[in-house]
DNA sequence: GGGTATTGTTTGGTAGCCAAACTATACTAA
DNA sequence: TTAGTATAGTTTGGCTACCAAACAATACCC
């Protein structure tokens, strides 16, 4: 932004106001190729789902990428963090922060795993459980209010969908649901 | 990691979900509600579809949204930062970065706006026209790719099922495809 | 035993994003 | 004209989420 003033303001001083054409309205933009992209509109809905989500969750501040490891946690107890890094598709070393806050907040615990001495066993707490299952709650609420827009059957014709596109696009991989 | 099947249900013979068997192996995991969770899967396909993306577009290392940025500026040029901060929904601020970063690489310019000293008049240069030429090309076989995992017409009513969604969650908003 | 693989961790980096405050400019109305 | 207010871009500061390399402890295999 020039910070020199030197030019003058378009003298409005002349009397010439009569013309105010269509002011330069906006127009409408152009979105060009990017609606008919798969991954855009993946992002858009995702962007939008989540946004709602976050609110619905936002007394908790729990994310949904933290409910999914809360959800892992409760479904498998005892398992690794290795074995939910894979599952989550998160780098070992990401898992480390993400069940360091979960375990300052109480929700999860670290306990020692049975037969190796290196890995750590995770646990839902009692406070974990209970969030857990109250989270659950207002998610699968939101889950059908999701699916009110499209019906049960439109739903899992979706969900089918997305399948498989990662199929097609991921020739194997596994423990990922 | 061990492997197996896409994963399913999981839940062993339904209903029955109380034992715990002393697992010595490490069994299959058990994803719960996630599976049925349309922000989980979408979520996980565009992880996928953005990876296979990103690596299709590596070597030009700019990513979905800045493609995106590109595309938008392509489509309508002269547009202001403002504008698109809108149609991508990022704030402002965030916008700055992302043109400054664009400009670095010289395949966008700021001029100066016709009617507004405020804003800035965006344009491709020649190099941004080139790069954004050769990324359509690319994006467009990559979206064919996908598309050849449902067939076109289940691809459209993908689209238009998303579509739906986001109408539905979000009553209305404009200036995004 | 020795070699190698794996687990959790630390460290250091990146991308991407938002919010508040600020400057320059534009618009509106007294 | 002037004052008030709104808007465009920017700066700053912060935050979440993520990866990659290196490392110690432990496990596994021969």
């Amino acid at each position: 932004m020039p910070a020199s003033k030197t030019q003058k303001p378009a003298a409005p001083t002349a009397g010439a106001r009569a013309s105010k054409p269509p002011a330069a309205k906006p127009a409408e933009l152009d979105f060009d190729l990017l609606p008919d992209l798969i991954g855009y509109q993946l992002r858009l809905t995702q962007l939008a789902i989540f946004g709602d989500f976050g609110s619905s969750l936002a007394d908790q501040s729990i994310s949904p990428g933290r409910f999914g490891v809360l959800v892992l946690i409760g479904a498998n107890p005892g398992m690794t963090q290795s074995r939910l890094a894979l599952a989550t598709q998160l780098d070992r070393s990401t898992m480390v922060a993400v069940i360091d806050q979960l375990e300052t907040r109480k929700l999860v615990e670290r306990r020692a795993a049975p037969n190796d001495r290196r890995s750590n066993a995770l646990w839902l707490t009692e406070d974990g459980k209970k969030l857990l299952r109250a989270m659950k709650r207002r998610v699968r609420s939101h889950e059908k209010h999701i699916a009110a827009a499209l019906g049960d059957e439109d739903t899992a014709r979706l969900i089918a969908m997305l399948a498989r596109i990662r199929e097609h696009l991921r020739p194997k991989r596994s423990d990922q649901a």
